[in-house]
DNA sequence: CACTTGACCTGTCCGC
DNA sequence: TGCGGACAGGTCAAGT
C-alpha cells in the first residue's frame, strides 16, 4: 500500500502525537510482524521515551531514548494508528470522526467513506499494540503480514541492507534532473516503469505514482529506458516530484487499506489522472479511455493516445 | 551482472 | 450462495 506520500503523512501525524510519550507496555502476536525477543523488548522498549519520528524511503523510524529505534515497513497493508486515552465526547481536534449534535461519535459500518479505525482497535489485524504511560495506544495493523516492525539499535539502522542500497529521496534538493537521469540510465534494458519502481534507482515511488508520473510525462510505461530521450526523462523527473508533493498535500492515496496516524483516509486518489481510472476519459483526450494493462508484473494504467511506446 | 518472475499473506471481487 | 481464480499500493530470493 503505502508509498512515499503515505509514509510521509503517517510520519507527520505521528510526530505530533507520540513524541515525548513513554512506552509502558507492548503486545505482539506474530514473529514475522515483530521478531524481537522479549528480553530486548523489556530492556529497550519498556520505559523508553519517543524522541522523534523519521522517514527514509518507505520506511518509518521511531527513535527512542534508549538509543534503540522501532523501524517499520508497512509494505502493502500495514497501518500505524494512534488512539488517545479515552474516546469521550470531547476528543482531540482533527480526529476526522463525524459527530452528532451531542458531540458523540457516530458509528459507521465497515467501508463507509467516513469510517475510522479509531475506537475499533485492536482488531484481528493488529500485530503490535504499544501502550504509552498515559494510556494512549499506537497500533500496528497489517492484514497481509508482509509488513514488519523491529526494534534495533539506532546506530545500526544505516547498516541494514535496504538502507545501504536504497536510492536518493526524490523530494530532496539534491535530487536534480541530472541525478535522476544518470541513475535511471543504469537500467538501460528494462522498462521505464520497472526502473522508477526500483528502490535502488530512487526511493519512494510505487505503483500509483509510477503510473501517475508516467502519464504526466507522456511516456508509455513499457518503453525501454534506452529509447527515451533526456528531455522526456527530465519531464518525468519533474512529474515524479509533482505527484509526490501533490499527494502529500492531499494526505496520500487511499485505494483500499491506507489510513494516516489518526485512522483517517487520504484523498489523492480523487485527483489521480490514470490510476484506477480504467474506462474513464483521459484528462488530455476526453475521447480516449484510460486502459489497464500489465507492465513490470504490475497493474498499469495509461492513455493509449498520449503514451505511446 | 542485469533483469524477470514468483513467493510471501489475507481479503475481496468477479464470473460461472 | 458457493466456489475457483485473479488481483491488490512492496520487497526479496531464486531463476534465466
Amino acid at each position: 500500500m503505502p508509498e512515499l506520500p503515505e509514509v510521509e503523512t503517517v510520519k507527520r501525524g505521528l510526530s505530533g502525537l507520540i513524541v515525548g510519550k513513554t512506552i509502558a507496555a507492548v503486545d505482539h502476536n506474530n514473529p514475522k510482524s515483530f521478531p524481537n525477543a522479549e528480553a530486548d523488548v523489556r530492556q529497550f522498549l519498556y520505559s523508553a521515551k519517543v524522541l522523534q519520528v523519521r522517514r527514509r524511503a518507505k520506511v518509518l523510524i521511531i527513535d527512542l531514548s534508549t538509543n534503540y529505534s522501532l523501524v517499520i515497513h508497512l509494505k502493502m497493508t500495514g497501518q500505524l494508528v494512534f488512539v488517545a486515552e479515552q474516546q469521550t465526547g470531547l476528543r482531540a481536534q482533527g480526529s476526522g470522526l463525524s459527530k452528532d449534535r451531542n458531540n458523540r461519535r457516530l458509528r459507521f459500518g465497515a467501508g463507509h467513506p467516513n469510517d475510522s479505525l479509531v475506537g475499533k482497535l485492536p482488531d484481528k489485524s493488529t500485530r503490535v499494540n504499544i501502550e504509552f504511560s498515559d494510556k494512549s495506544h499506537l497500533f500496528f495493523n497489517d492484514q497481509r503480514k508482509f509488513g514488519w516492525m523491529r526494534l534495533m539499535p539506532t546506530i545500526e539502522i544505516e547498516n541494514l541492507d535496504f538502507f545501504k542500497k536504497v536510492g536518493p529521496e526524490p523530494l530532496s534538493d539534491d535530487f536534480t534532473a541530472k541525478v535522476f537521469i544518470e541513475r535511471v540510465r543504469k537500467r538501460v534494458n528494462t522498462t521505464i516503469k520497472a526502473a522508477i519502481l526500483d528502490q535502488t534507482v530512487l526511493a519512494g515511488v510505487g505503483n500509483i505514482y509510477a503510473d501517475e508520473s508516467l502519464w504526466g510525462a507522456k511516456i508509455h510505461p513499457a518503453t525501454r529506458v534506452r529509447d527515451i530521450t533526456d528531455a522526456r526523462l527530465k519531464s518525468l523527473h519533474k512529474e515524479i516530484r509533482y505527484v509526490l508533493n501533490l499527494s502529500i498535500e492531499k494526505g496520500g492515496s487511499t485505494d483500499r487499506n491506507y489510513v494516516n496516524a489518526e485512522g483517517k483516509k487520504g484523498s489523492y486518489i480523487n485527483f489521480a489522472r490514470v490510476f484506477r481510472k480504467e474506462g474513464k476519459p483521459c484528462p488530455r483526450h476526453p475521447d480516449t479511455l484510460i486502459i489497464k494493462t500489465r507492465v513490470a508484473g504490475r497493474g498499469t494504467h495509461l492513455c493509449p493516445v498520449c503514451q505511446k511506446v
